[in-house]
Order: C-alpha cells, then sequence, then structure tokens
DNA sequence: CTAGGGTTAG
C-alpha cells in the first residue's frame, strides 16, 4: 500500500502531470538518495540508481505486473535488454528474488523484446544465492537453452556454470559445457573446478572422479592441471558420499602431487569429523595445520574446542581456547557454552562459573543455551537447589525458558526422587503453554516408573500417545523397566512387542533392560529369542550375553546363570572359554568368590565327560552340586 | 559478473 502510494506520487512528479514541484521528502527519502534526483531524468537510457530503486520497489510489491505496466506507461519508455540486464546485476535493488523473476517476465511480455544473454545469467546467480531456488533456475535455464541465437563468452560461460554448479542442475552443467565447444571457448582450469563441483552437489561422485582423472592425465588442454580447490572438491565429494577412506587417500595423493592442502582442505575434513564424532581427527587435524602453518580458520578453532568438550576434555579445550584468544581469533557464545558445558559435565562448577563471568566480561550475554546447559548439569548432579536458583534467575531476568529446562528439572528431581516437585514442574511447563515433546515425558514418566507409582508412568505413557507425541525407544525402555521392577513381566513383553509393531528399532539399551527383566524371572530361554531376533534389524547389542549372566549372578540366583551359561555354549553362541570366564568374573564380582575358585579349578565348560559311549561337555549346572 | 569449508543445552 505504502509503496503504491510512493509510486503514484512519484509518477506523477516525473511525468509533470502533478501540482508539486518536487516529491514530498518523506515520501522518497527511506527509498531513494534525493540528490540522484536532481542529475537524472527518467528518459536518459542509463538506467541511474533511483530509477533502479524504484523499479525494484515496483517488482517487490505484491501486484508487479500492473504496477511495472503503469510505470512503464507513465515514462513513456520501453525497457530495453540492457536496461533490464542492469538491473538484474543489482542484487542490492532487488532483495527479492521473485522480484527478479517477476521483472524478467514482464520484461519478457513487451512487444518484440528479447532478453540478453546478461539478464539469464544475472537472474540465473540470483536464483542461486541465498535462498537457492533449484526449480526456477531450471525453469530459466530452460528458456535459455531454447535460445540458440546466443553466443557463449567466456566469461559468460564461467558465471553460468558457476550457478549451475552450486545448483546442482548437472545436464544444464552439461549442456553449457557441450555449448562450450560449440562457441569455441576453451574450459579454463576454473571450469573444469566448476563441472567437478557441479557433478559433486548432485551426488555424481564417480563422475567427478572421471573428470579429475582427464584433469590429472593432461588431457584437458593447455596448463589444466588439478589444483588445490579440484582436490578440495573431491574430497567433499567422497565425504559426502560416505567414502571416508578414499577421501583421506587423495588427501595424501595431493601433497605428494606437488599441491599442498590448504585451510579449506583441512575445514572439509575437520568438519566431516566433527559431524561423525570422530574428535580426536579433529584434533590432530588441527596439529597438522599448525604444523604445517596452514592458516587456522576460526571456525577450526569452534570444531575442535566442541570437540573436546565434548570428549569430556575441559581442560584441553581451555587451553586450545586461550591460544586462539592470543591470536586475536575472537570467541563466540556458542563457543563459551559449550566449555561451561563440558565443565560443568565433569563437575567443575568452578570453572564453570568462571567462564560463565569471563563471557560477559568478553562482551557476550549468555543465552538460553548457555543457562539450559548451566540448569541441566546442575540437575544431572542433582544439585537441585542451585538448578532452581538459576531458573528463577533466567525468569527474572528476560532469559527465555523452555521445555528444555522443564526436561531438565523434572529430570534432576526425579533422579532424586522429589516426584511432586518434578510433577509440579510437568503441570507449570503446561499452564505456561509450552507443549511437553517427548523429552518432557519421558522424563516425567522415568521419575513415576523409578518412584514405583507404575499406575502415573502408565497413564502418563497412554497421554502421551493420546496427544500424538512421539513415543521414542527411549520412552519403551523406561517403561519395560519399570514394569519388570513392579513385576508385571507380561506387561513389559507386551510392550515390547508393540515396540517392534511400530517399527521403533531397538537399542542395546533397552534389549539390556528387556533380558535382564527377563532373566531376572526366569524365562532366559525368551530372552535368548529375542536376542536371536535382533541381528536381522542390524542391533547387535555387545555384550548381552555377559549382562545376563552378570545380573543373575549378583541376583543370587546362580542356577539360573549355569542353565543360560549352558544355553549359550550349546546353541555355540560364544566359545565355550569366553563363557567361562564370564561366569568366573560375575560370580567374583557377585562376591561370590568360593564358587569362583571352584569353577576355576574344574573342567567345567572346557572338558568333556563320558556319560554311556557319548562324550559331553562338562555343564556349568554341575557347579552347583561340586 | 567464472571455483572449494562453516557451531552451543534435554
Amino acid at each position: 500500500m505504502l509503496i503504491n502510494r510512493i509510486h503514484r506520487s512519484l509518477l506523477h512528479y516525473l511525468t509533470g502531470s502533478s501540482h508539486l514541484r518536487t516529491p514530498p521528502r518523506e515520501w522518497i527519502e527511506p527509498y531513494i538518495d534525493i540528490s540522484d534526483l536532481a542529475h537524472h531524468s527518467p528518459r536518459d537510457p542509463q538506467p541511474s540508481p533511483w530509477l533502479l530503486r524504484i523499479l525494484s520497489l515496483l517488482v517487490s510489491s505484491s501486484t508487479p505486473e500492473p504496477d511495472l505496466r503503469s510505470f512503464c506507461g507513465s515514462f513513456l519508455i520501453r525497457l530495453s535488454p540492457c536496461f533490464v540486464a542492469a538491473a538484474l546485476r543489482h542484487p542490492s535493488l532487488l532483495p527479492h528474488p521473485a522480484a527478479a523473476v517477476a521483472l524478467f517476465r514482464f520484461a519478457a511480455a513487451q512487444p518484440s523484446f528479447v532478453h540478453s544473454l546478461d539478464s539469464y545469467i544475472s537472474l540465473l546467480h540470483l536464483l542461486s544465492s541465498s535462498p537457492p531456488s533449484a526449480a526456477n533456475a531450471r525453469l530459466i535455464v530452460a528458456e535459455l537453452i531454447e535460445r540458440d541465437d546466443l553466443i557463449l563468452t567466456p566469461a559468460a560461460a564461467g558465471s553460468l556454470l558457476r550457478c549451475l554448479a552450486s545448483l546442482g542442475l548437472v545436464e544444464e552443467l552439461l549442456w553449457t559445457w557441450r555449448r562450450m565447444k560449440e562457441c569455441g571457448v576453451e574450459p579454463s582450469l576454473t571450469s573444469y573446478n566448476c563441472l567437478m563441483d557441479g557433478l559433486v552437489n548432485s551426488g555424481f561422485v564417480d563422475s567427478a572422479e572421471k573428470v579429475l582423472e582427464v584433469m590429472e592425465s593432461g588431457n584437458s588442454g593447455d596448463g589444466v592441471r588439478p589444483d588445490v580447490i579440484s582436490y578440495n572438491t573431491m574430497i567433499k565429494g567422497y565425504l559426502k558420499a560416505g567414502r571416508n577412506d578414499k577421501a583421506a587417500a587423495r588427501f595424501r595423493e595431493m601433497s605428494a602431487k606437488g599441491v599442498d592442502p590448504d585451510k579449506v582442505t583441512y575445514m572439509t575434513l575437520i568438519q566431516c569429523h566433527y559431524a561423525e564424532g570422530g574428535f580426536y581427527d579433529c584434533l590432530s587435524l588441527y596439529h597438522e595445520m599448525e604444523e604445517k602453518g596452514v592458516e587456522v580458520p576460526p571456525h577450526a578453532y569452534s570444531l575442535v574446542i566442541s570437540g573436546l568438550c565434548k570428549e569430556s576434555r575441559p581442560f584441553d579445550a581451555r587451553m586450545l581456547f586461550d591460544k586462539m584468544s592470543e591470536r586475536g581469533c575472537r570467541a563466540n557464545v556458542a563457543i563459551y557454552t559449550a566449555l561451561i558445558d563440558s565443565f560443568a559435565k565433569i563437575g567443575d562448577e568452578e570453572q564453570a562459573m568462571r567462564l560463565l563471568q569471563e563471557m560477559k566480561d568478553d562482551g557476550f550475554k549468555p543465552d538460553e543455551v548457555t543457562y539450559g546447559a548451566l540448569v541441566n548439569c546442575l540437575s544431572k548432579a542433582g544439585k537441585m537447589d542451585k538448578a532452581m536458583e538459576w531458573f528463577e534467575f533466567c525468569k527474572a531476568n528476560g532469559i527465555v525458558v523452555n521445555s528444555i529446562f522443564y526436561c531438565s528439572l523434572i529430570d534432576g528431581f526425579g533422579k532424586v526422587g522429589m516426584v511432586d516437585e518434578a510433577e509440579g514442574l510437568f503441570s507449570e511447563m503446561e499452564v505456561k503453554g509450552f507443549v511437553p515433546d517427548s523429552y518432557c515425558y519421558n522424563a516425567l514418566i522415568d521419575t513415576f516408573a523409578k518412584a514405583g507409582r507404575i499406575d502415573d508412568a502408565r497413564s502418563m505413557f497412554e497421554r502421551m500417545e493420546r496427544e500424538g507425541c512421539d513415543q521414542t525407544v527411549y520412552t519403551y525402555t523406561i517403561m519395560i523397566d519399570g514394569l519388570f521392577k513392579k513385576h508385571k513381566n507380561e506387561d513389559a513383553l507386551k510392550l515390547w512387542c508393540r515396540m517392534i509393531d511400530k517399527g521403533i528399532t531397538p537399542t542395546p539399551a533397552s534389549f539390556r533392560v528387556l533380558s535382564i527383566g527377563l532373566c531376572l524371572s526366569g524365562k532366559f530361554n525368551r530372552a535368548m529369542k529375542i536376542l536371536d531376533e535382533l541381528a536381522p534389524m542390524g542391533v547387535v547389542p555387545e555384550n548381552a550375553h555377559e549382562d545376563m549372566i552378570k545380573v543373575l549372578c549378583k541376583a543370587g540366583r546362580i542356577e539360573h546363570a549355569c542353565k543360560l551359561a549352558d544355553e549359550i555354549v550349546d546353541k555355540g553362541r560364544e566359545i565355550p572359554a569366553k563363557v567361562r570366564t564370564m561366569m568366573i568374573n560375575a560370580l567374583r564380582k557377585a562376591g561370590n568368590a568360593e564358587l569362583a575358585i571352584r569353577l576355576v579349578h574344574s573342567k567345567i565348560g572346557i572338558g568333556y565327560d563320558r556319560v554311556g559311549s557319548i562324550k559331553r561337555r562338562v555343564k556349568f549346572v554341575t557347579l552347583l552340586s561340586l
């Protein structure tokens, strides 16, 4: 509306049909530099900045075409191809790509208007930058491809390759490549790199590899040999495809070929290792950068410090942080938060608090993530008074608390057995309008279950389902554990089956809870059967047998432990010697040294008896009659 | 108007 008023007034002024000699300043000032008006006429064939600015306002308004039509009509001008190309080249004048498309379309609809190559390229540039819009770009390129009268120049071809590569429009990229040849444009090193990037971005890693091989073989034209960017692009591609070994091989190979890895090479690798939890690899790559004198980008510090924090090595992280600061690299809220979280997680409240103060002194405002981390760690440590103090501090000081705070606190109160407080916080959260997510439900259900209030746990579980809140493997694990503790074995087993039926993949932890529950109720055959069913689902609990035997021994059910051990050996699931060691360790740990020693000095598990004429392994159950 | 990498809490 405002735009319409401004432009109507401007049109009147500019076309001389207004009684106003000059437009009121407040109409125009926010949009254009008034001093421009004095020096330009709207009939000027060269697009002046203010004319472009008005045009951009028009095309970004809600009804661009009629506005544009009246604008052009009032000026008695026709948009010329060079004017449109110039307008499209000014991204600051066209902040919305949709507006650029509108102008492009409007111009094309003018009688006898033909877009220049520059217009296509400028528009594609806009569509490939933030936020990229591959679908729109594809339509524009399709029109470009139809235009066989357009001749690609080296600069235009290069620009086109870059847009198409970053948009991942591979077919269009290959068309450009062919068209370049037709127009006699020799691909440069940059062209090759763009081609590789385009292939990599759309998942054609093998094709990118072939391009790189052509470059290496020297069949790619004069002086075109892979450089550090070629290798970086290839490495990015391998990592994207999960082929980390090939990435590592290229990384080693490039140095051998005289191409030194640079900061982007290292960043690409560090980023990938970070995402996969390979924090040790991040650190060694960082050290390599130091040794080789490669410039360390601020983000590399961020990732390596965060990695050390996640590895529970806050002191090492702190040392690197100091080094970073010495080098003049400014920290940020995320790094401070990671450090505070890490110190708080290892229980070093003093260091955490010191960093919080340093952070403020450094000019950073701790945010809800920072305080959220603090509240979580204090809750995990059972320091509920302090956790609540910080929580109240946030509420009083304009820090937006969220369901994560509530979840941490509910979990903390639950762990120290303060069920009423946990329940109270859950209701407070709801009253304040937060919709509890699965984390919050899990925390409260766990609280109830641990306190033996299984019916309350169950009703929350059902409410969760009713309200469509995502029930995860954690939810089921908590419930199954709680049900076994109340000896509701059948219900627990039913819940396990329901979880499987819902397509929720069990975790080793969830099977641990189930198997322990089943074993303690004497149903280890059932546990073994379920264990067998896990493998096809891709779940392999590492120490399942050991866990089961351990828990049976601990509960003093030696007979059952022996039966289970025999079962495992009879079915050939473990090497007998290993099961023997498991039994010995389990008995020892359960404080039953006497039986453990007896087992050590016997032939049980590894020796054989002759019963009748059949040779039979000495059963673990014979341990009980020794 | 031609290339490559980017974070913190349950």
